[in-house]
DNA sequence: TCGATCCTGTAG
DNA sequence: CTACAGGATCGA
């Protein structure tokens, strides 16, 4: 499931090889994926306009088009965006493609479907980007700065990191990663934590998300899986009853929001 | 703040 | 065959 780093990857591909390229044509199959949008109001946004710049927000991949369109993809569980030799050549999960001259072109391929496509003017994407918290590989993101958001949040630690309005890019995974690396306990109140926590868990936010980048960078390859967690070394995450590589007690795993959280109980008090 | 929803592949 | 996985969004 791609998240920050494996989102970037992503970017930095796409910016390496569909930079510049004007789309000659865009089809979108499938309307779940650009819901409330339509297909027809999608494919005429984006016709006939040339990628321009290629950036990563939070989880989300913008395209600025010329003209002042703004394709915004999310990948969500299952997405994924490369750039084929020949569009007219697709699997049945292709969910929407850019082509390009030649019948080259970008694709959206998407399994499960749940991934979005939308398309906007730059002020809708500043207006978005201002429900998002601070990008955690950024300068913004300071131990300070978390220190005040924490003080501010009675959430458990792992809801509090993958919260996209307090912290943008952090999912699942890596949220988990770096909980574990802090050694602090998922469901420890963020206003909880002191300054010493704080400190461990700023570090280790940055130095688990820019390791990842690294690994996605090299392990991401065109079509097919990303690298994500198997090349990342993961210490908990899908990991219930193992044995903790720091002090052998076994992995646990517990619900979260909904959503599976793994832990090291002799490592994360 | 919590639960349902969207989707479909995979595990059971 | 059913249950489950999960990010973001929306309604309760």
């Amino acid at each position: 499931m791609p998240e920050l780093p494996e989102v970037e990857a992503v970017c930095r591909k796409i910016q390496a090889e569909a930079l510049g390229q004007k789309i000659v044509r865009a089809a979108v199959f499938r309307a779940g994926i650009v819901r409330p949008q339509s297909t027809d109001e999608v494919e005429a946004a984006i016709t006939g306009r040339t990628i321009q710049c290629v950036e990563r927000r939070a989880k989300n991949i913008l395209l600025y088009l010329s003209g002042g369109t703004v394709v915004r993809i999310h990948l969500r569980m299952t997405g994924n965006l490369y750039v084929v030799l020949d569009v007219r050549l697709r699997s049945a999960s292709v969910r929407a493609y850019f082509e390009f001259r030649g019948h080259r072109g970008l694709v959206f391929d998407d399994p499960r479907a749940l991934g979005r496509l939308h398309v906007h003017t730059k002020d809708e994407i500043d207006q978005f980007a201002a429900t998002l918290g601070p990008e955690p590989l950024s300068p913004e993101f300071t131990l300070d700065w978390l220190a005040v958001a924490a003080r501010a949040s009675r959430k458990p630690a792992k809801l509090f990191l993958m919260d996209q309005s307090t912290i943008s890019g952090l999912g699942n995974i890596y949220a988990a990663e770096a909980l574990f690396r802090a050694r602090v306990h998922p469901a420890k109140p963020m206003n909880r934590l002191r300054r010493p926590k704080l400190k461990a868990l700023h570090e280790a936010i940055v130095t688990v998300l820019a390791d990842a980048v690294q690994s996605a960078c090299i392990t991401y390859s065109g079509p097919g899986n990303f690298g994500e967690a198997e090349s990342f070394p993961c210490f908990v995450y899908d990991r219930e009853g193992e044995a903790c590589s720091i002090c052998r007690r076994l992995v646990r795993r517990m619900s979260q929001g909904g959503r599976s959280t793994y832990y090291c109980p002799g490592c994360q008090k």
